[in-house]
DNA sequence: CGCTTCATGTGATGGCATATAACATTTAAT
DNA sequence: ATTAAATGTTATATGCCATCACATGAAGCG
């Protein structure tokens, strides 16, 4: 039994361990990314907002790279969440064309969070059993099912194409070279 | 009057100065960026790498953000090089056709440069007269035309979308979530 | 021609981050 | 209870960024 039990609001914690260095630092993570990109963030100042060591990260994750790849991995998970939420309903053409909304309005508003997700682990090839990959694809299979189911002559092809249609606004729109709101986009958007 | 006249072919420069830094520093980064992406690109490996003192790249660039700017920006020229020599001959409709190629082709050709491209300097609203951003517009110009050129009714919204559709092609490709070729996708893409 | 000035490169340095190693303290397993 | 496994701490080695003060050479000016 932990002794402490008492409230975690003093900033110095009292016992060694910390309890749930992991959670916290994952946490401290995303907003950090949220606030200002995964760009500048670094171990040590995690470690440091955590009140622990510098070198106490390293017990929950391999490396810098492994800790923004479970960011990501989790940011993927929430994505699936969402996109599932807005396909819940409705026949499958409207589900699908929420499904894009929801898609977008995701992207605008995880704006560092989606750049991360698709500029993480992957770029070396990666392993491609990697819990990031399989979140990563997870994420786009209900938005195929829905694309086929729709659009019965729809090849895989033809959804990976849809796909990059959003992904290339989300990503636009990130970048700041568009500026026109979800709305504007779902008008122009052929689903 | 420098000493050695006589032109080296060896690593070792023999001149106090450089003779031409700035290019060389570019042309390595450029080497680096498309074999390793920039993500690791240093300025001390660079310097290492053209036989120079670790802050002689500070002469000709601010800080390593302000090299990788360059770096990006030379890129867009390219870039916009490659999308008007596609559109130069034909009608309207074929020409487009053939710029959307020649996008996704640069994109696929220049994965790592590309990537950097649209993650460089944007980040923070950057100033909106940096060199960057300017080829950045200038890449797309073409592109707008084109659009608006073959399709009257199309509005500067519809333009942003079919850029969207293939910058998230390009991207989709690099990141590994899709591998159909140039061609398979043209097939799909309705331009 | 000699002097000055500016651009460009060098060496040294401070600060911060990554990552590892050796040691300490709890927690858990037998 | 004793031991093993997690988890956290204190050093430490290495590397990069960025900025000094200073050196060297090139270009302009009288």
């Amino acid at each position: 039994m932990k002794r402490n039990a008492d409230a975690k609001s003093s900033d110095s914690r009292k016992t060694y361990h910390h309890g749930d260095l992991r959670k916290v630092l994952l946490d401290a993570a995303r907003a950090e990314i949220a606030a200002h990109g995964a760009q500048g963030l670094s171990m040590a100042s995690l470690a440091r907002r955590a009140g622990v060591a510098q070198s106490a990260p390293y017990r929950h994750f391999s490396d810098r790279e492994d800790l923004l790849a479970a960011v990501a991995t989790d940011g993927f998970e929430r994505f699936t969440e969402v996109l599932l939420e807005a396909a819940s309903d409705g026949d499958d053409v409207t589900a699908l064309n929420r499904m894009a909304a929801a898609y977008l309005v995701f992207g605008e508003r995880n704006v560092e969070l989606y750049r991360l997700m698709f500029a993480s682990g992957l770029v070396p090839g990666a392993a491609p059993d990697s819990a990031l990959k399989r979140a990563a694809t997870a994420s786009f299979q209900p938005l195929v099912d829905r694309i086929t189911a729709s659009d019965s002559a729809a090849s895989h092809l033809s959804a990976h194409v849809r796909w990059g249609q959003l992904h290339g606004l989300v990503m636009l729109k990130a970048d700041g070279f568009i500026h026109d709101p979800v709305e504007a986009l779902m008008g122009t958007i052929s689903f």
